[in-house]
Parts: structure tokens; sequence; C-alpha cells
DNA sequence: ATGCCGGGTGGAACCCGA
């Protein structure tokens, strides 16, 4: 079972774009961010042309989330416990399970951007969301099910996930408390599943349409799927797609995926 | 570069992103 995720920037915008990788690629499970629409206006029927159910929490113009899914979902949940008067989409919680057995739950996110950090509010909210994140998935964890978390998570984890880390210093993405938030969800118990294959620098999900980002390979690795001990068990490969990028009318994040051993 | 591009909306010298 292939699982991935790619913000998107524009699920309108980009639907051929997100076609042609979903028909090269194959991916059994996708979760999608910065859909950048409402539910209404989701090209659901493309989706479900192409062999996809749909679930979609969206928003009007800014953030909203989507999973597609060829196997059909045992359970859609939008937003994420403790939002209280959060109108923001940005998670999504689904379930799929095979009718002989091997059950996923995947969640998708979107998490806060957080810059700059000096306002009032942009930094303190990225940091209570992920807070909140952190204590939903303690409390998925004793389901002890393969649980992925996936998503654009705003965070570069390391040095090595910068091509220039010194850039970023004082940026909501990588300063000590975003990367020590990150670091606190991992250490309860899941696996981010790039570096579980590879220790390399270079490995980029991003790269800012500004100041000729692509073209110098200025990239930084934001875009993650952390993996419960049951999934990590079952991770059978990588991916980062990051020829995405060079294609006509690109999204500014390249999709990232991981293969589990469960038949799809 | 506290916005260089590129989404959104609405008709903005607007908003937002990372």
């Amino acid at each position: 079972m292939r699982i991935a995720t790619w913000n998107v920037n524009s699920v309108r915008l980009r639907l051929d774009n997100t076609l042609a990788w979903l028909a090269e690629r194959q991916p059994d499970v996708v979760c999608l961010q910065e859909i950048k629409c409402q539910d209404d206006q989701f090209p659901r029927e493309a989706f479900e042309a192409a062999g996809y159910n749909v679930a979609v929490h969206g928003q009007k113009s800014y953030n909203g989330v989507a999973v597609l899914s060829r196997l059909p979902f045992d359970e859609v949940t939008t937003g994420l416990p403790g939002d209280g008067d959060d109108v923001q989409s940005r998670f999504i919680e689904v379930v799929v399970s095979r009718p002989g057995g091997g059950v996923v739950r995947v969640c998708g996110i979107y998490l806060p951007n957080g810059n700059p950090p000096d306002d009032p509010t942009k930094y303190p909210y990225k940091l209570a969301w992920m807070a909140r994140l952190k204590a939903h998935i303690a409390a998925r964890l004793e389901l002890e099910e393969p649980l992925i978390v996936a998503g654009d998570y705003n965070v570069i984890p390391e040095p090595e996930d910068a091509a220039h880390p010194e850039m970023w210093v004082r940026d909501a993405l990588f300063l000590p408390r975003t990367r020590a938030a990150f670091r606190a969800i991992e250490n309860l118990g899941l696996t981010d599943a790039v570096r579980a294959s590879s220790d390399a620098a270079g490995l980029y999900t991003f790269w800012d349409y500004q100041a000729g980002a692509w073209q110098k390979n200025n990239g930084i690795r934001i875009d993650h799927l952390l993996l419960s001990p049951q999934a990590a068990d079952l991770l059978k490969g990588v991916g980062i797609d990051k020829h995405v990028r060079s294609w006509e009318k690109p999204s500014d994040h390249v999709p990232v995926w991981a293969d589990l051993d469960i038949a799809a």
C-alpha cells in the first residue's frame, strides 16, 4: 500500500498536474494540503473517475485538506480535537481497510506556518496547534494501529533538511522551539519515513517560487510522513517525486510517499 | 528583500504563503 502527501497549492489550478502524478505514481492513499477551495468546489468527479474515493475538509481561499483513497473510507473525521473556535481547515483523519484485514489510519495535516515569529498570534498559533497535534497522536497511538500522520508540517527538522540552514535560523520553520515541538511528537514513538531509509542531505520537498530557488536547488524538507510503530514495521520504501517541481505550473511542494507492506 | 513569485478573491498600493 502506497501512501503519499502533497501540498498542491490550489487543487483546482493543479488538477491536471495532480491527475498526471496519480497516473504515474499510482498511490493508494493521498493526503492533499492547501486545496484552497470549499468542499463543493473540490474537483471530486475527476478524482472519482481516476478510481479514488474523496474526503474533503475545505475552506474558502486558504488552507484546506483532503484525502484520496482507492479503498473506501471506514471513517472520516475533520478538525483536530481541541480546535475550539479555530476555523482553519488543517486536519482530516480517515481509516481504510481491506475486506480481509489490514486497517490503516491516516491523518492528513497542514501545520501552520507561524511566520513572522514575532507576530502576536502567528507563532503562538503554530506552537499551540503542534501541542494539540501531539496530544491527539498520543491518544491515537493507544489504538496500536498502523497510523500515518502525513502532510505539510512546516518544520525543517535538522540542518541537513535545508540547502542553506543559515537562511532559516530566525524562521518559524526552523526555530529551536519549532524543532523541539516536532521532536516531541516524534518522541511519542513515531518514525520519520524518509529518515528511516536515508541520512542523506539534499532531500527536499519545497522550493520557493522566488529568487530562483528551484534553479539553485535551494530547497527545504518540510513535508513528512510520520509512522506509528505498527506502520514503521511495515515500511518497505519511500520516495520524493522531485521531478514534479519541473512540470508546467508546478506547486512549490512535491509529493512524498511511503510503501507499507500491506496488500493494496 | 518584512514578498523577489504565485495562489486566492474581488476588482486592492488587497490577503496569504515559507
